[in-house]
DNA sequence: GAATTGTTTATAAGAATTATAATGTAAGAA
DNA sequence: TTCTTACATTATAATTCTTATAAACAATTC
């Protein structure tokens, strides 16, 4: 399904003036085979094998490049560096405040909070954000 | 009122072996009176007057001050620097995606969702974010 | 096949934030 | 009060993440 769902990105930017290069490929299939929230420097360190020439400018560009494009989202969170999550679902995260980790979770849209805001302010809603912030189970237990 | 919230940072502060200085009740003061949600670099410079000597450092460390005693609160949105944010009642941010002007919106707590993310999660959750995107009424009408 | 457009690479530059060390200031004990 | 200790501020340097630039490369179009 990891392979479907790559298949359509693929598909929507055929649809684009942008080109589909190896490199690109490479951080499209690792986006979407590992299902985590990797930073920019994650995708370039788990590539290097496989393209040991490839630059860190490379990463940056392609994942500015799909987010314009709309299969990519970032995520930026407190810490440093920003995340990258390939759009599928509409999901939410929830995430670890000790230890950084992320978690999907699904929950119903939330429509009626966008249509009170757009009344209450006058905006155009496009879109929102949301996530949840606690300690994972792991940590939990390490603070007894 | 701006003034009361003021006062009770500053003596939840009191309980703490946080000390008061001449520039943390400024940087509190701007905070709790411009109700915006300015930079590290915003507040630096709005004090600049006042405080010829202060150093940018000062700004940043004491802004995590606030932030560890939980009067302070550090908004990352896509931009390339942080915001901050005097947390006073529940409120959420309505954000113009092109201009960034940020507009504060009350709306009653979303407990279920972080009951329903520790029940799926096993996570311990404190907290969550929720920020809604879209175009202000002026960026609506310059794009016609 | 030549010209154009888009891509990658390598490197430099930029900006935001944090670390360091020296100096300053307030609080507590003698 | 004076000494000592702990916390704060300042100025500067260092880090880190990200973007810009220019040259080399590859693919597409005419």
């Amino acid at each position: 399904m990891a392979n479907e769902q790559l298949q359509e990105a693929v598909n929507a930017l055929k649809n684009t003036k942008v080109r589909m290069t190896p490199q690109r490929h490479a951080i499209l299939e690792y986006l979407y085979d590992s299902m985590s929230h990797p930073t920019a420097d994650d995708i370039y360190k788990a590539l290097e094998s496989k393209f040991p020439n490839m630059s860190v400018a490379t990463v940056y560009n392609n994942l500015r490049v799909f987010k314009n494009v709309g299969i990519v989202r970032e995520l930026t969170y407190g810490d440093s560096s920003s995340r990258f999550d390939c759009v599928t679902t509409d999901h939410y995260h929830v995430i670890c405040s000790d230890c950084g980790k992320i978690v999907d979770f699904h929950y119903p849209g939330l429509d009626e909070v966008e249509t009170l805001a757009e009344h209450v302010t006058g905006f155009k809603v496009h879109d929102h954000r949301m996530e949840i912030y606690g300690s994972c189970q792991e940590c939990k237990n390490m603070s007894h």
